[in-house]
DNA sequence: ATGAAAGCGCTAACAA
DNA sequence: TTGTTAGCGCTTTCAT
């Protein structure tokens, strides 16, 4: 039981392997009688066809494939697994409604593993939580054009287009929310340190107001002790639970995308999801032509409130 | 900035793309002089050459490429999410010490996605949350010898590998560290309506002692407080969560594989995830194999108290 | 409107 | 020990 190839559809159909090719390909430049098209399209039918798609890349040199690298450092925290999930769903999802598919890889160190990207020819990589040091190394890996969105990295690196949630804008709302500036920020980590050193800055406080948390839940609620009865930020739903237990003047912005487990009556920002489908269409946009000028590194997921 | 080929590789060493092919591949059945041995590896390492793994999975007719195929039926709860980010995690990390890439996609409706597995030439598969109408759809759409795994469905069909929880035991277990018969159980849903019944059958409690979350919890608490103070079963991290609000003699089965958020002093079973190393492995054996005889085709992930 | 044929990069059987 | 070559399934140019 050998899958049908053009050849056997070309053959039952009594054409040539072209016409075949043609028709299955829907070619615009390519006229062919009506007849020999349904004659065709028949045969394929009756063989069972589907693409060859390793035999199509081959040869056309697109491979269709679209790779995410989650690096997954050391932390592998609860609420840094679900912000990855959520994030992986919405671009397969994204990926997939254009035609793409998506290879999904989990990286310790981005040496060995990125040569999946020249091995399988990805078209085109979303690289998650990866540090100043990873970057570095895979920036001199390749300048082979392929196309690299880099998911909570802030680095100012022409090469790469930039995700991140948009902390200005969140950092605004969470405040007016709360109806008065907050006094404390308690946030989850990143390995990006330039992006932790980001957020900070965003969010108007100064370092000994903020807490970034690391796997020691005692020692966010010991800085939480501090500002007990006091407004403050946390970043992150999962946190936000914690940091509830103490604390009532609270506004969450909702990192690992989760807002429905914000606790009831605290204030909370999420961020759109959604907007991966804007920024797939620009990575396909840079797949099809290779030098298409994007003005714009940076994509802020935007704001809900 | 062209990526090297074997052809290059050949040209640069002085010898023909067979000789390199054998070198790069470690080909046993040949012997290579250590002098055209260094020549050529050290071309390959010059050019930075990688092998193409699209042309050489057409030649091979083996991609090493395995598919999760994630049926995200109606319910997007955020244990779901959880669970099956989680097996997937565990699945790629294992597929990749063996060296096979993953390939994920999300699907609503198995008849145009499944053609992903023939289109691409998927050397294994696995489907995770598949109800009984998508199952027969799929078993009909090929016998092609690719090894399929079916996580979280409970069919009888000699034809897929089944792997769920060990219920049997988790239940057995989740009895003696809750020192008494439990009285009710609240369960997690399933797309398969198959395995939902066979849980059931398993806790060994009567229908009506038996509740199935859907989308409102309300429905649960209901349900709870005609268990005021008695012991009881959840199954799901998330759900114990709620319960807890109300019982506190609850012993909670993890499916969702988070066991770290269980409640302190909750009793609880967890699964064990690293049993996917040898489920890999297995499908592994069917790949290299394309009849090898597998006796069992069901699959426990074992508890861990 | 259709077909012949080259060739994508690789492997492996066979020859030398 | 090394090289020649056919061919995996497909697209596409150029003839017909």
């Amino acid at each position: 039981m050998k899958k049908a190839t053009i050849k056997d559809i070309a053959k039952a159909a009594g054409v040539s392997i072209a016409t075949v090719s043609y028709i299955l390909n829907d070619v615009k430049t390519q006229s062919i009688s009506d007849e020999t098209r349904v004659k065709v399209l028949k045969a394929a039918q009756q063989l069972r066809y589907v693409t060859n798609r390793t035999a199509q890349s081959l040869k056309v040199k697109k491979t269709g494939l679209i790779g995410i690298l989650w690096f997954k450092g050391n932390d592998d925290y609860l609420w840094s697994d679900l912000k990855y999930a959520k994030t992986i769903q919405a671009i397969e999802r994204h990926c997939s409604e254009l035609g793409y598919h998506v290879l999904f890889m989990q990286i310790d160190n981005l040496g060995p593993s990125s040569k999946i990207i020249m091995e399988r020819n990805l078209d085109g990589v979303f690289l998650m939580n990866v540090d100043q040091e990873q970057f570095t190394t895979i920036s001199n890996y390749f300048g082979f054009g392929v196309p690299v969105f880099v998911v909570d990295s802030y680095i100012e690196d022409p090469l790469f287009h930039k995700i991140v949630p948009d902390f200005a804008r969140s950092f605004q709302a969470a405040r007016s929310l709360l109806g008065e500036a907050p006094q404390f920020l308690v946030m989850d980590s990143y390995n990006n340190a330039e992006l932790v050193e980001f957020i900070k800055r965003q969010s108007g406080l100064d370092e000994e107001r903020i807490h970034v948390c690391c796997d020691n839940i005692k020692d966010m609620h010991e800085f939480l002790s501090v500002y007990a009865g006091r407004p403050g930020i946390v970043l992150n739903e999962f946190l936000a639970h914690e940091a509830a237990k103490t604390h009532n003047r609270l506004a969450v912005l909702c990192t690992s995308h989760c807002p429905e487990i914000v606790p009831q009556g605290m204030a909370k920002v999420a961020f759109d999801l959604n907007d991966y489908k804007e920024i797939v269409r620009m990575m396909d946009r840079n797949i099809q032509d290779a030098d298409e000028v994007s003005r714009e590194k940076f994509y802020c997921l935007s704001v809900i409130t």
